[in-house]
DNA sequence: AGTATACTATGACCGCAGTCAACTTTTTTA
DNA sequence: TAAAAAAGTTGACTGCGGTCATAGTATACT
């Protein structure tokens, strides 16, 4: 017999999707510190234990929630694409990337992504994975470029995007470590334009 | 009156001091997520509540720790200087860095030192601190290359200093995040020569 | 010296993330 | 459909980072 489903959905998925919508609904009006896992299940309307049959730490929720954000930057992909040569598509998708970061996610979830990141072992490492649209995205802008011409080849498409992408983890994390004291879109873009791409576009 | 000295340092220096050698000594022992604070002051024959007279979290001992590096740095320099140019003075100074990382100060109290910058608010930054030698050095060199016409000066040496740092940011993330799968000083020099430089260095 | 003031030390206590053994419900097996 | 196995649920419990009221001890003041 095949597990009953109610909306489509098992009793395990919908729970876990309780406990997650909650806990995200927390986040955003308290802040993540000021929310505590017994108070997302209650709000879940389940007990504390279940919160860890669906997740291995608190901070996994975001973790959770940055493999969605995927489905935001394939959204940029038209107005990204519309840029005329490598160097402007790299920077359209860098400044809808850091606007949306800036905006809808926060200094304060990206904080504890990242922190998320480097302390849990074994959790997906959501943010250096090489098969998320961000990406693949990137390394497949960058092998237009080569073919074109505009992006130098000493390095391969996916060498070159992981480089350019750890560039921009370096720009989030100066950006939190300073407690976003500076507008993340203006610096990052000015970072982009005037350090990173003079290297990798042939010319300038 | 002024303060009694033993050995040259007040009672309080002495405490202090006796905190910071036990956790260092516990944390290299067993690892920072297996010593826990009372050990430390155990060790130090004082009381867990005096640990936090002198720091205002456990891992606030990696970023005293971190401060001290710059003397190592500085060690560095008449290497780096005999550098023939400024990208070669740059890989000498990062070949230097990251060997002392991977080997001396290892992956585990990067990542902690990394999670305290992110979430510790108010303490210092010492990762992105300028007064520091790292970012001072690099800048020196930089504006030096740029008299010699080996750096373009579409930026000042302090922001390229700023933009090269926060790049091998990047890359400490990247290899903490990941683990330290790769080693540390072979792609760090890669990314550095091949992806960081030549954004920098006039022609190539 | 004797008192006031600042600095230093202490450990019981608190809050919360994360664990776990017992329990309930659902699914599979026969 | 009944028993066995697996999946999901529960909340009391543990361990530890961090706090704080209290106590102790130096230094400064008169």
């Amino acid at each position: 017999m095949a597990k009953t489903r109610i909306d489509g959905k098992t009793k395990a998925e919908r729970t876990k999707e309780s406990i997650y919508l909650s806990a995200i609904t927390l986040f955003r009006e308290k802040g993540f510190d000021s929310v505590t896992v017994e108070e997302i299940t209650q709000a879940a309307g389940t007990a504390k234990g279940s919160f860890y049959t669906y997740f291995s730490t608190k901070s996994d929720i975001i973790v959770e929630a940055f493999w969605h954000i995927d489905a935001y930057y394939r959204s940029l992909a038209p107005m990204v694409l519309a840029g005329h040569d490598t160097a402007d598509r790299l920077l359209r998708f860098t400044e809808g990337q850091m606007r949306y970061i800036s905006n809808e996610i926060g200094c304060d979830m990206l904080r504890i992504l990242y922190a998320n990141q480097l302390l849990v072992e074994g959790s997906d490492k959501v943010i250096i994975d090489r098969s998320r649209f961000w990406h693949t995205f990137i390394r497949d802008i960058i092998a237009e470029g080569q073919q074109r011409k505009e992006v130098h080849s000493r390095l391969s498409p996916g060498e070159l995007a992981i480089y350019f992408n750890r560039s921009m983890r370096g720009m989030f994390l100066d950006w939190n470590v300073s407690s976003a004291a500076t507008d993340l879109v203006e610096e990052a873009l000015r970072f982009c334009r005037e350090f990173v791409l003079p290297g990798m576009v042939v010319q300038g």
